[in-house]
DNA sequence: TGTCCGATTGGT
DNA sequence: CCAATCGGACAG
């Protein structure tokens, strides 16, 4: 697919990406879902981001890199999180997927999950770095690449997307309350309904 | 080299 | 609510 829609802010690409098919081929299989949960993570500006403050280290790279690869890192000593790098190079942004509704492959992502439940198959960053087999061998790929890949699928209206804040990112100051999460309204596949904060999307706010 | 901690998840 | 579990960031 074409990566120039990616060239632009985190928070202008993450809405975006939402509706887009994030697709892993592996020996064992094709496994791909629908993008409905991203969080946009703003570069150095942005005191959530790994990039704050233009940190450029091993593992922030792949985000000083061009848009449309993979930025993967661990958390917790035992999950994966999964981004789209987005910006041009040189300005570290990054959207992280949250979460996939579940479209090719939902018996390969259950034998890796340990459940058939296809709400807790790609529910949540981790969960679907899991499904899919995306892991730190994938770091820096090319998303427009054979293995790792993005792929168009469907479109969302602005008003069928919703905006909050970011989960987990209290330990910001300045921005914990960007309203940089995007998610599809009603899609059952989102990792967790926010309580308050809950928003139409308005595109005027990006 | 040593310490501290997290863009999470699953089980109490 | 809490523990699991370890690579990365940073101080010394």
């Amino acid at each position: 697919m074409n990566r120039n829609f990616l060239e632009k802010s985190a928070a202008e690409a993450a809405p975006l990406l939402l509706g887009k098919l994030l697709c892993h081929r592996t020996p064992e299989g094709l496994a791909a879902g629908m993008i409905v949960e991203a969080e946009a993570y703003c570069g150095p500006e942005d005191d959530a981001a790994h990039s704050f403050g233009g940190r450029r280290t091993a593992r922030t790279e792949a985000m000083f890199g061009p848009p449309g690869h993979a930025y993967v890192f661990s958390i917790y000593g035992m999950h994966r999180c999964f981004n789209v790098v987005t910006a041009p190079e040189g300005s570290p942004q990054a959207v992280l997927i949250r979460a996939l509704e579940p479209v090719e492959g939902l018996e390969l992502m259950a034998a890796r999950r340990g459940t058939a439940d296809p709400l807790l198959l790609c529910s949540g960053p981790g969960r679907l770095c899991q499904a899919l087999d995306i892991g730190l061998a994938q770091y820096g790929l090319d998303l427009c690449g054979e293995e790792l890949f993005l792929a168009e699928y469907r479109d969302f209206s602005p008003g069928e997307i919703c905006v909050s804040p970011r989960v987990n990112v209290d330990y910001a100051v300045e921005y914990r309350d960007r309203l940089w999460r995007f998610f599809v309204k009603d899609s059952p596949y989102v990792s967790r309904v926010p309580r308050r904060y809950t928003a139409r999307a308005t595109l005027s706010r990006l």
